[in-house]
DNA sequence: CATTGATCTGAACGTTAGTTCAGTTAATAT
DNA sequence: ATATTAACTGAACTAACGTTCAGATCAATG
């Protein structure tokens, strides 16, 4: 026996892919094997070299990917001029971008290491446009008065921590729905900003 | 050739948990063999068994030793009756205490999927000790009005993660001295747990 | 219907993994 | 000095890894 009926490259290419992220956020990506993958998509080991170099690039383009989807997601949000409507605009974004694809998120942090120094350079690259995106966000509303913040860096990063935390206990059908969480999470927010309640 | 002169049990034994340790945070626990630690420690792969039945356990005895630590200390630090003097003194001390053990608290997070489901249960007891303590802390501000947050359980989540996150990009040897940080980011928490000013 | 090319199988390759253990060495006690 | 034993080596074991590839199979084309 030989190939299967109704196999498609269309089809097995998305299919891998998938199945190496559930894999790879599950259980990590070194303790992954390519056979592992094969089994889920229904096919040997070595089908999977059709569609991919090797093990590295299924991680890789996974991370870019994700990567680049985020980035190319905020470009086209319209973003209010106003600081806070933009922060409230932009924790609206990021916790629904994030919530969406928990696996990508997940292995986006902790497969870091798994790659290649040249691929690490190139996701670090995609990473830090991100951070200064905010940076950026949180620095103008310091700016206008808006904001009352120690530390405009620090600030940064703890916005980002403390959102993106958020995939690690959300759950889709759980207590709280998604509406919910994003106001309560603008509130939060706000207030660790130092957005006055004249604002 | 055999055994190395000047080697003991009293010095193996913690040096094997040290290289563990450093290894599993740097490359990630699937991706380190044994006898990579043993080459760390100077000794061949085998003689690590003297001291561990497993790998496996490796794991799991630096987890579970640190999470140990952790709750110990947090009952040993005499906690402040005032609400806002008692976050002040955790923030203090969360910092404090995983800025001094960066590789555990990455690996505590990062290894989790890496454990055996009786020993992951074990380490989730722990850390769910820990989180109810944050939350306690956020309940009794809030209850005495010193606090003003739209979600007690979210927010002891996101004060978790913005707090531990800092192990992410603080260094010793930083621009940042610890004592400012922890000045800076007493500030940001009891803005984000709106403590208003007359607190 | 015959041909072609993309798709996949099944088996194999060389490595390396975690772990075991008989035997060797050196520190200690007598 | 000798005996004892904890500590360690070096080699081995089985299993599994990522990857390759010749050949089998099917879908599509004309």
């Amino acid at each position: 026996m030989a190939r299967k009926t109704g196999s498609h490259s269309k089809i097995t290419g998305p299919k891998i892919k998938q199945a190496a992220l559930q894999l790879f956020a599950r259980y990590g990506f070194a303790a992954v094997t390519m056979r592992q993958i094969a089994a889920r998509v229904g096919v040997q080991a070595g089908a999977i070299y059709n569609y991919t170099p090797d093990k590295q690039a299924l991680l890789f383009d996974l991370l870019q990917g994700h990567m680049a989807d985020l980035l190319v997601r905020w470009n086209e949000e319209q973003v209010p001029g106003n600081p806070v409507a933009a922060l409230d605009h932009f924790v609206a974004f990021h916790l629904d971008f994030h919530i969406q694809r928990p696996e990508l998120v997940f292995i986006s942090y902790m497969e870091l290491r798994n790659l290649t120094e040249e691929n690490f350079k190139a996701i670090e690259e995609q990473r830090s446009r991100y951070e200064k995106i905010v940076y950026d966000l949180i620095r103008k509303g310091v700016l206008s008065g808006d904001f009352q913040v120690p530390d405009a860096k620090i600030t940064s990063f703890a916005l980002i921590a403390m959102l993106t935390g958020v995939v690690d206990w959300f759950r889709e059908d759980g207590r709280l729905p998604r509406e919910e969480l994003t106001r309560q999470y603008c509130a939060l927010v706000r207030q660790t900003l130092g957005v006055n309640a004249l604002a």
